[in-house]
DNA sequence: TTTTTTAGTCAATTTAGCTTACTATTTAAT
DNA sequence: ATTAAATAGTAAGCTAAATTGACTAAAAAA
């Protein structure tokens, strides 16, 4: 526990702390990697860039399995309502990121399903993704920043 | 970069997403054992236990010096609008954690500062904190827990 | 065949934050 | 000293994300 003299410094240097902005950093060097990325059509990253299609959206990008699944096992996956992933959906679905198709099996159930375009996203994704993890590296050496990563995967996964 | 067998493990455990899951781990302890404080007044306890006093009022906690501050220049540690700061202080003023007082000096400011109740408030918070610091290190060990923590800190602040 | 569960949608509400606009006061400039 | 510009705080209204509750249609279980 610190000395009252440099409470302040702790409030702000504590583990919970850091991993709150470490975690929004990797976040926004991912965005921000997905809209400078020219190979990505350019309507889909400048949606990126103006914020209209921001983490959350990324919530489908990053649980709905290339095979695709259900609204309802989808927002189950994401750890939100059907009806909070029902409006995500609407949204990437009117950027053609996914589409909503009959399940043959089931008549109440809906597939959602990566468009072409979506697999694009998804692959830019990755990319900035893997972009920001060889920024990490090179900011805390390799051998640390495998540490970490290990470290954490035994600690939240 | 993984291949496509691996993706949707890849998905979720990406350093990106385990800083995520890390962070909101150890939040979700530090809010759970201000819950479960029997130093914390009871009336604070319940607050937190029934989802009243949440994460978003710790900003205030982490932010306030002990010798007090404006209410702008809370907003602007917290980097929110002061409008948006300014409820969270009417909040935690009605539950007698804050107070605003009178700045000689300036007319137009207010001062803000903890109450005795506040205080506390702030203790339980670090104590919280020191709990689930002491649950990572056990979890992982004090040498890679340290790497983490000081890998962070090159990162993050 | 009837009952219960499940998938998805609609409507209304909550919440945290923002922008714009305003008053009162202080500081700077003539 | 007086006026102009900047600052502290509040108020009203809006937006976006997510919630709960109520509902329809279809499937599964009794």
């Amino acid at each position: 526990m610190p000395e009252i003299a440099s409470e302040d410094r702790w409030r702000q240097t504590h583990l919970g702390r850091l991993l709150t902005l470490a975690s929004q950093r990797f976040d926004a060097r991912v965005l921000s990697a997905m809209a400078h990325n020219d190979e990505l059509a350019l309507a889909l990253a400048n949606l990126v860039a103006r914020g209209k299609l921001t983490a959350s959206h990324i919530q489908i990008t990053r649980h709905l399995p290339l095979a695709g699944c259900s609204l309802t096992e989808l927002a189950a996956r994401a750890g939100v309502t059907k009806q909070a992933m029902g409006k995500l959906a609407d949204q990437c679905a009117a950027w053609d990121l996914i589409r909503r198709t009959p399940d043959p099996r089931d008549a109440r159930a809906i597939r959602i399903v990566f468009t072409p375009t979506g697999v694009q996203w998804l692959a830019a994704y990755r990319q900035a993704v893997h972009q920001a993890e060889v920024e990490f590296d090179q900011a805390l050496g390799a051998d640390v920043a495998t540490v970490i990563h290990l470290g954490l995967e035994a600690y939240a996964a």
